[in-house]
DNA sequence: GTGCAGTGTAAAAATATTAGACGTTCTGCA
DNA sequence: TGCAGAACGTCTAATATTTTTACACTGCAC
């Protein structure tokens, strides 16, 4: 079975870490607890670490998650590839939003159910390892830029800092390409004759 | 001033459309309102919608928001480039991190603040309009996929369909180029002959 | 030590991009 | 209705980039 790499909890109540520990153990390779965010750049300093699972709430009284910002803000710094998991007590809508436009990967509410704490987090890791290729991510781009345009192909190509007879090119390029996956285990197929010459 | 193009309103209670034509007219060239999300995508064809509000519950006494869900999923397929911003009276922090993960813009709670509610919307216009060149998007998506890969250049050429050298190619010259913004007036200050040959 | 995986580099051939040009269609507007 | 400007679609020659193939070097496990 393929393990999930390195997590790093961080939450002020220790007796959660525990919790984690012995539920997070059978899903990952390695679970780092910390009881404390200061020590959270030191720690992924240290070793890489895959996953951050983040408690919104550290100050004692001060439940409006601004502290769990702070911290998630100071990681996406630091990692930006990095995917950071909120967890709070206090179910707010804002923070959520909040927290997930600064870019954390999922929002989790204590009490937690632990087969969705853990699906959410492999979930995660499952979708950030999906690295696209640079000719799929070409195309995307291309495409909401062109219906950003509304279709006008001269004002996407200006956009794309590109030729408009490049834009041509790469839409024919890349329109015919999105049948091969592709993964290919040495079977180059070649079509690159289909019109040479006309 | 610059207007903020249309928008479409989606809500099954008119009270809040008209109140909706009232505030966004002074920001927006054209405020579009229906009452059904079945005329969603008719709408959508028949005219480029630069942006879309959306309530999350139309079947009265059906209040899970899976409605919402389900027209924002139609409306990021059938136009992915336009932004969705959803909204709802019953703040569920489930539903806005389901909403934003299928591609939700922003979140807004009714009742709403109009002030807060026109800056969100004009703050999402404001980032989409941020089209990046080519090379820049490109230039992201390596430094990405390098840092993913712990610093493995060989395996990050394989991930990215391209081969290593291509790959140092890449660092090269689009490291060279990012005190460039560059939006040149005419003046292209042609430096190609740094190390043309050595 | 030897083999393996990764790095850094090189040169020629194959491809892609650019700059510039041309005629055609579309669209707003007088 | 007709015109001017904008966008389209296509082409060529000059550049630039990518691929292919190859070689030498380093760190590491066995």
């Amino acid at each position: 079975m393929n393990k999930y790499g390195t997590i790093l909890v961080v939450d002020d109540n220790t007796a959660i870490l525990t919790a984690m520990r012995y539920l997070l153990e059978e899903t990952f390779t390695q679970v780092l607890t910390i009881s404390s965010p200061d020590d959270i750049a030191k720690t992924m300093a240290q070793q890489p670490i895959d996953i951050v699972l983040l408690d919104m709430n550290f100050a004692l009284g001060v439940n409006t998650g601004g502290e769990g910002l702070f911290w998630l803000r100071s990681i996406r710094k630091l990692h930006p590839q990095t995917p950071v998991v909120l967890m709070t007590a206090y179910a707010d809508i804002n923070l959520a939003v909040k927290g997930l436009k600064y870019g954390a990967a999922d929002f989790i509410t204590k009490p937690w159910d632990n087969d969705e704490l853990v699906r959410k987090l492999k979930d995660v890791l499952d979708m950030q390892n999906e690295i696209v290729s640079l000719d799929e991510m070409e195309k995307e781009h291309i495409r909401r830029t062109i219906d950003h345009c509304h279709g006008n192909l001269t004002r996407a190509a200006e956009l794309l800092g590109i030729t408009r007879q490049t834009l041509y090119n790469k839409m024919k390029r890349l329109s015919g390409e999105n049948h091969e996956n592709s993964l290919s285990n040495g079977q180059d197929v070649k079509e690159s004759d289909k019109d040479k010459r006309l």
